[in-house]
DNA sequence: CGAGGTGTTGAGAACCATCAATTGCCGTGG
DNA sequence: CCACGGCAATTGATGGTTCTCAACACCTCG
């Protein structure tokens, strides 16, 4: 009898267990967690609260005493620029955490702002003291975490120093679409983008009419197809290679995590679904 | 009698002892370390290796499996994309590290390379797991400078999406500048910049020509005197006006790293010397 | 003295922004 | 049922910022 479940276990999995453990879920994918750590976990998405649209659920400034995890919905980091032009930083997706880059900072950099209406968990800074005391291969895992968003936003910000608009928008359709599969495998080429071409433009540093002009394009080279709100990839590899898009999240190393000790727990990695 | 010793005291602090501790004398700016923790540092740069420039420190898509304290010259985080025109992500500068944030990860992102000559401190990334064993305060100082690494990432993107050349231009000079003046509060306003045009515009997603063209706008409008390699920022104030810049060292927050136990040694920050 | 790298300057073109007008969609209210 | 308002998407025309190409000046080093 082993002691450890893993949560993404293919079998008896209900969907509302499944809506219940998005973020366990995510985490998962790097592989097993003990029943210890997924009660580290549990306890972050213990406490649900439900977000409308346009609600800023962390301000930029101030100091941010709750982290996230986003369950349902969207959210956006954005910079507020005085010039009042402002840029997307990020677009965060149901299973993603909101803060882990911010717990060193005093304040936080910038807002973050529901791009829908949604739900989220809040869960106060202070655990996160307790997650480094007494599971440290969870905090190595959300140290791997943070890692990966900063060479996913190295990505994005190589793309805006010399990208086109052209391979900007490649990349912000094709991205969007592989990140939605981490959490939800069985979505197919189709996925539901609830934002406006005008956010669309704030995300890739764009105005709506250049957002607008480059959907039109791919549309009539027949790379996508618009159903509004829904988006169909119809030739992911060609978007792929406009972009230059390389997937990071395979990336995730545990080799290095702390040993769990005598439990003797390996955090090892979990096979890929073949795609 | 005090179990702490500030590294960065003022007083007899020899040119030789202080460049022994480049990186420690940085951690130092946001609170005062523990022996131990300080035992940690100094292993973290015990081994010196000299480096040419132009050498990749941290090849791309290759297992990481040491970390770097660049100890002396210049280091660029660059992106290599295959359209040729290749993109800096970030200037690593001396008493910063070179992949922490590239913990977690498998394979480095990208290439980390020397742009000038110069000393760095290689060390086994098997060591950070002792670090996450024992010094949990001092991880969790990585986690925070991780942290404000990803914040200024951030207002790069924001400005690579959004902002002209002007704006980048002056950004780069006065956050090379702020940089400088953390490790080495007492350089005036003249700095070395040993990059050629080429490169910074490697950094502005711009090209060579404009860079000088911004440049000899700077020059010709008194904000900034070149005398290569030095840069002279002769109305900081006004370029950080251009730029939009908001210095975020002091957003190292440590109110709620774990208490370092029963020898109880707090980890305040230190004042910043008035400038 | 020549060669190569770097900086400087000019002219034209490309890409994307801006401005402005129109269309289509949806919910509301008459 | 239709009129209306408002928001988002679409399309056209024009302009500005930045790129590209090209030539030349400067410096260093052999």
């Amino acid at each position: 009898m082993r002691t450890t479940t893993h949560i993404l276990d293919t079998g008896p999995v209900s969907g509302a267990a499944r809506s219940n453990s998005c973020f366990a879920s995510r985490l998962a994918r790097y592989g097993t967690l003990s029943v210890e750590e997924q009660e580290f976990v549990a306890r972050m998405e213990e406490s649900e609260r439900r977000v409308k649209k346009g609600e800023v659920i962390l301000p930029a400034n101030q100091p941010l005493d709750e982290l996230f995890v986003v369950k349902e919905g969207w959210a956006v980091e954005r910079s507020r620029a005085r010039n009042g032009r402002q840029q997307s930083l990020r677009i965060i997706l149901p299973g993603e955490v909101v803060g882990l880059s911010n717990l060193g900072v005093r304040l936080a950099g910038n807002d973050v702002v529901m791009a829908t209406e949604g739900v989220v968990c809040p869960f106060p800074k202070d655990h996160m003291t307790a997650v480094y005391h007494k599971a440290p291969r969870l905090s190595a895992l959300f140290t791997a975490i943070t890692g990966l968003d900063s060479v996913t936003m190295g990505d994005r910000l190589a793309l805006m120093g010399s990208g086109t608009a052209r391979e900007r928008m490649a990349h912000f359709l094709v991205d969007l679409h592989e990140r939605l599969l981490v959490v939800n495998p069985d979505i197919g080429r189709r996925f539901r983008l609830p934002l406006r071409q005008v956010d669309i433009g704030e995300v890739l540093g764009l105005t709506k009419v250049y957002v607008n002009r480059m959907l039109k394009a791919f549309t009539d080279e027949h790379l996508i197809e618009i159903q509004r709100p829904y988006v169909r990839l119809l030739q992911p590899d060609v978007l792929k290679e406009i972009a230059g898009y390389t997937n990071r999240h395979d990336l995730i190393d545990h080799s290095w995590f702390p040993n769990a000790g005598q439990n003797g727990i390996s955090l090892g990695a979990r096979e890929r679904p073949t795609g």
